[in-house]
DNA sequence: AGCCAGGCACCGC
DNA sequence: GCGGTGCATGGC
């Protein structure tokens, strides 16, 4: 159906375009149709059209997709033996992994993930996936157009350092101007801030995330988990808060018991659980508040 | 029309 | 430390 020039993947296991573009993790992606996405990332975008357990990979090039897309997909890890893990003597995550059995996490750049949850605070997926959309419009380079599509990619840390307040406002960002440009002030003014972020433990790396203003920890627990490899991470959101105490406490449990509960119950695996438990129960309730 | 959305800062105790 | 409240915006 699409004659350009690809790549082909083969024997991929555990994995599925819609489960893992889908279950939140994500905001820049264009559905074709079922099984066809695009990609926006690392300053490019990537067509994918899957079949089975084969990937057709438009736009990219053998070299790339080892050097990039490889990682970004977590390919290099055995995600059955993960589920197999988490999934024993626990029926809620069988059902959860049974449901979106093709999650991945992918391995995102950080800068762009924590924006990403900073704006994501006090919205639906939907409306964060639009003001990214605007902000890479605005101010990110024009990176493909065949006159049927365009992409443009999110803007660098040297673009975005010279945004104002008022320009996020102007973006629609409303409340959270003022902390994505904290953000990025600091991130432009601390040389090499997300290396620094990767070579120091979790715990720290979260308290300097939330050194900026309109980051806590489930800002930072996201960055962390998606944009930085963190993967034994947690995150508290309404819908995990609602699920793990529907599921495995009870109501009204206070937030760092739920993430010492995932802790001590999934260990490094955590993030994996967080991930697969949300997508399903999520899609399971969701309009039901 | 009003309520809600992958939270957070700020304010009272 | 904790619980309550306001916050910009768009979709329903």
């Amino acid at each position: 159906m699409v004659k350009d020039k690809h790549i082909q993947i083969e024997a991929l296991n555990d994995f599925n375009l819609q489960h893992i573009f889908e279950c939140g993790q994500s905001f820049r992606y264009l559905k074709e149709s079922q099984n066809d996405y695009w990609i926006v990332a690392f300053g490019k975008v990537i067509r994918l059209i899957q079949e089975e357990n084969s990937l057709k990979v438009y736009h990219t090039t053998e070299e790339e997709w080892k050097k990039l897309w490889f990682d970004y997909f977590d390919l290099g890890r055995d995600y059955g033996s993960i589920k197999a893990t988490i999934s024993k003597d626990d029926s809620h995550l069988k059902e959860a992994i049974k449901q979106k059995w093709g999650v991945r996490l992918l391995n995102q750049e950080p800068l762009e993930t924590l924006i990403s949850f900073i704006i994501s605070q006090n919205k639906n997926i939907p409306h964060i996936m639009s003001i990214l959309e605007l902000i890479s419009k605005e101010y990110g380079d024009l990176i493909f157009d065949d006159g049927n599509r365009s992409f443009y990619c999110f803007p660098s840390l040297s673009v975005l350092k010279t945004l104002t307040i008022e320009d996020f406002r102007r973006l629609k960002c409303g409340f959270r101007a003022p902390y994505l440009v904290d953000a990025i002030q600091r991130i432009a003014n601390e040389p090499d801030y997300f290396k620094q972020i990767q070579q120091i433990p979790t715990g720290e790396a979260k308290q300097k995330l939330m050194e900026i203003h309109g980051v806590g920890e489930k800002v930072a627990e996201c960055t962390l988990l998606f944009g930085c490899g963190r993967h034994e991470l947690y995150p508290v959101d309404v819908w995990v808060k609602r699920l793990t105490e529907d599921l495995y406490l009870q109501k009204d449990t206070n937030n760092a018991v739920i993430r010492s509960f995932a802790k001590q119950k999934w260990g490094e695996l955590a993030g994996y659980a967080q991930q697969y438990l949300f997508y399903a129960y999520r899609d399971r309730n969701k309009g039901k508040g």
